[in-house]
DNA sequence: TATAATAAAAGTCAAGGAAAGTCAAAAGGT
DNA sequence: ACCTTTTGACTTTCCTTGACTTTTATTATA
């Protein structure tokens, strides 16, 4: 992996840790961080704000003073089971359609989410497929509630991408 | 062959490293190649602007700052599935960023796009998992690039879903 | 034992520098 | 004349650094 920076670079030993943890959590401390990476503590500061926030799906829980940590949590799916297994069934084309005369989703945004069910059905074949395509409809159902509050423009909502900056 | 202009100089090298990159796609440094041609920055900017935009069938990325970049793709989707594993590095934020940045897609079109990339990174790990989100990144860039010249052509015509059979 | 001092963390914030972006005016070409 | 290219002053974004602050645990002291 090609490195750009500092900031990437300590980004993805964190992450790498991550994805090699069990528990779905990992616990470092700055200092000793700011040691291997040979940069200033605040540096590590700097890409916990910027990489590892709520909005890129982290969850960063820290304690000063002697015995001090820093644990980041990776956050999954927070909306992981709020629909039955097979509560949708395979036709996205019609929900799509649905949504989008109710107003909930625009001609484009159902055109972008039917490219990728078709992506995904043509590359996935089987039971797995068809899994993937009902997590990642069960996903957009959830965060509708957020969508339609986004009049395009507005701030303070959840529905935005994740600032790189944080 | 013929070089009418300073545009069409630097269009002609950005190119030929393109067409001999493995990847297709090659990252540069605006700084560097204002320095190569001995010009000011930001007639590199005119040239990506002009010669490399989606319409003509490029991506352009890039960032500010330290170790800031510009990464330029050659969107050739069709029937080149596979792709080495770093064909797109990282992570689609940057990218999504940069569509709604220059207006090709809206930060609700965004967000649900990196809701679908986040699902199929929990859900399906490793190489195919990466695999598969570059598939639908691929779709996604080749269809703005559609969508643009629609929008140009005739009826102020959209994203369209398909019509709903029976 | 209760409190005060000390040390060892992490947090904050702003300055500084290194990129790339913007925009409009000037220059060239047809 | 019009359209494309070239230029440069100014802006914005992002990374890095360091001085200073706050919080916590440990140790010393009354």
């Amino acid at each position: 992996m090609m490195i750009r920076s500092l900031v990437e670079e300590i980004e993805n030993y964190l992450k790498e840790l991550l994805a090699q943890s069990p528990h779905g959590w990992i616990e470092v401390q700055r200092k000793d961080l700011a040691e291997k990476f040979a940069c200033v503590p605040s540096q590590i500061t700097y890409v916990l704000n910027t990489r590892f926030n709520l909005k890129c799906g982290y969850f960063v829980e820290s304690r000063r003073g002697g015995r001090g940590y820093i644990r980041i949590w990776k956050i999954d799916s927070c909306f992981r089971g709020l629909f039955p297994e097979d509560a949708i069934p395979g036709d996205y084309l019609g929900l799509l359609h649905t949504l989008v005369q109710k107003g909930f989703l625009t001609e484009r945004e159902a055109f972008l989410l039917n490219l990728v069910f078709r992506v995904i059905e043509s590359k996935v074949h089987g039971e797995f497929g068809s899994f993937l395509n009902r997590q990642i409809f069960r996903e957009v159902l959830t965060s509708l509630g957020f969508l339609r509050n986004l009049e395009e423009g507005t701030t303070g909502s959840q529905a935005r991408l994740p600032d790189r900056k944080g």
